[in-house]
DNA sequence: GGCACGATTGTGAGCGCTAACAGGCACCCT
DNA sequence: AGGGTGCCTGTTAGCGCTCACAATCGTGCC
């Protein structure tokens, strides 16, 4: 009969004990192995309820060098995007059963996110999902030296990382291809930075799109996702001689700051000009007028990494290499901000 | 000579031998302890570098009893203000020397609170942080058993958690006084929903000056923060016999709703009708008209809760009760959406 | 009745680290 | 000269868990 009772939370022993078992077989039954007696089973549960025990990871994964932890390198959550592919990652890691350790990075630089990496690895996470958009942070993913299972998304095609990805251009060919269809002669793009592999997957998929329609390639504006950057662009293409009647915008954010500019000037959508986005974020229905734009399907994104990465860290690093990239397709919303030619 | 190197990830008792100094020496320089002579010092962080040592975490918490981890209790991150306000705090707990884990709910109940809380502990987090701005969230945060710190992030004045939080009925206040002042004669309100402690207080701070300014107090509206819900208040404020001619709305996303809806009906703002809303997301300067809203610190309320935390994690908690509210003020950002009355 | 065999349980060691204590050495004071 | 007093370093003992192995128990079969 120990003195002090609760004075220190309980442990495996205790558990024992209490049980009239070995700690062992209390190991035995947390586990799930087989070969437990079933009312050894029930003795032992009941004495872990009456206790309150819960077992200590840290010796857990001392001995099984397993954190059943789970890092997420991501960059700027505050954008819809990236916040709802955390959000669904994390959801995804917890129903596996694993913990998730974010780091979520201001700038993106090869060595912030080579920092990012080191400072995951040091807690010795199992895994780890990059959502690496930059060339550089796919660059400095592709060069994380440890065995350690990883899975970018959004990441480029450099290197052996597997890779879960949005088609981009795919998206991008939707969007040119509905504004040209409706009879627009050309369609204006207005890029997000050259960096982002998005922006130059989107690029791509309009180009090729305008190309093969034989339409003539307008010179793009960039910006750089922000609403504010939407309304330069917008100012900026109004200043062109000829003002174009169609535009697609790389992402909703741009497209907003782009619809103040046109509305400043007078100009409406989709009367005057035929607009369409990307992301359908959850305030594009309700833009004057609601927006066409392209869902990307963020939570398929999140779990698709965290599948792919489970799989790297419970059966082992050897795939074949044609599972190594993950696609999932976006889909083109038609809402009012897209008209027919006049 | 061990005959295999890097089969295996060195220890401390490697780095020892390298060095030529036991384990224990080791152990001190990382920890930054004085009294280690200065070349022994060297020796050991040489060893350290030739080696790529990197300490077991799990080892060290085993023994100190620390996970130097923080657990984060939040609901729906794909919003601007929590994924803003997580953000924030992701960066102070990583300057601070901690590691991050999350749990993000889809839904808040007093059992999914309490399962996120408990996932937590069973984690060893040193300290929890509970974004808990519904009132039953805030109830399953005082009842958190174990001695484990928490501190409460916009949580109800429930108990003994210590909470950060902006000041909700002084930036409603700020809003309705501004449309009072510009001579409308009442404001109408569409608020956020009532198990929202921040629908609460924004209500409340409205009702509290437009009463003390002795204007009638028009029936509220209540919608769930979607830009969808805002518009259909927007529907239901125009069906009124009396049409409202300034709407405080409680939030930035449910304003963009209203503003369609009184777009489709053909008003202006602000020259029908002036409009405030709350939060002042990025894209609310680029609404049409730019949004005057209250804009809240999310950056400092997640500092502030960290700081807080760590606190009470590192020196415990015995602590005064009146540092145990910190308020963080919020403030008006006058754009175009509000006019005199004509 | 004896024996093989599988199911069930227990024993001992050790994961890699820190805390507590002990020892050795140089230096100073009386 | 003796002993105190710091500084620096090493030794030992766990933290609470899982793994490998050993031991025990029951059962069926010849």
């Amino acid at each position: 009969m120990t003195s002090d009772v609760a004075a220190r939370s309980p442990v495996m022993a205790d558990v024992a004990e209490l049980a009239g078992v070995s700690h062992q077989t209390v190991s035995r039954v947390l586990n799930d192995h087989p070969n437990v007696r079933p009312a050894t089973r029930e003795r032992v549960l009941d004495a872990i309820g009456q206790l309150g025990y819960r077992r200590n990871l840290s010796a857990r994964a001392l001995v099984t060098r397993r954190t059943n932890t789970l890092g997420v390198v991501a960059f700027d959550t505050t954008l819809y995007g990236p916040a709802s592919t955390l959000f669904s990652i994390e959801h995804a890691a917890r129903e596996a059963g694993y913990f998730i350790s974010i780091v979520s990075l201001k700038t993106i630089t090869r060595s912030s996110v080579g920092e990012a990496l080191s400072y995951l690895v040091e807690q010795s996470v199992d895994g780890i999902i990059a959502i690496a958009p930059q060339r550089t942070a796919a660059e400095a993913v592709a060069e994380l030296p440890s065995g350690l299972p990883i899975v970018a998304v959004e990441g480029g095609e450099a290197g052996t990382t597997p890779v879960v990805a949005v088609d981009q251009s795919a998206g991008a060919a939707q969007a040119t291809r509905h504004l040209l269809e409706l009879g627009h002669t050309t369609v204006q793009h207005v890029a997000g930075p050259a960096e982002w592999l998005e922006a130059e997957g989107r690029l791509r998929g309009w180009r090729d799109t305008i190309e093969d329609a034989g339409a003539p390639v307008p010179e793009i504006i960039r910006g750089d996702w922000s609403p504010r950057s939407g309304y330069a662009a917008g100012r900026a293409v109004l200043a062109r001689r000829h003002r174009p009647d169609a535009i697609f915008v790389a992402n909703d954010q741009m497209t907003l700051g782009l619809m103040r500019a046109l509305a400043e000037a007078g100009l409406r959508v989709p009367d005057d000009v035929s607009l369409v986005g990307f992301d359908d974020v959850p305030e594009a229905e309700f833009f004057s007028p609601p927006l066409t734009t392209v869902r990307q399907d963020f939570a398929e994104v999140g779990r698709a990494s965290i599948r792919m990465l489970l799989d790297l860290v419970e059966h082992g690093s050897q795939r074949a290499p044609d599972e190594a990239r993950h696609v999932v397709e976006p889909e083109l919303i038609r809402r009012a901000s897209t008209a027919p030619a006049s």
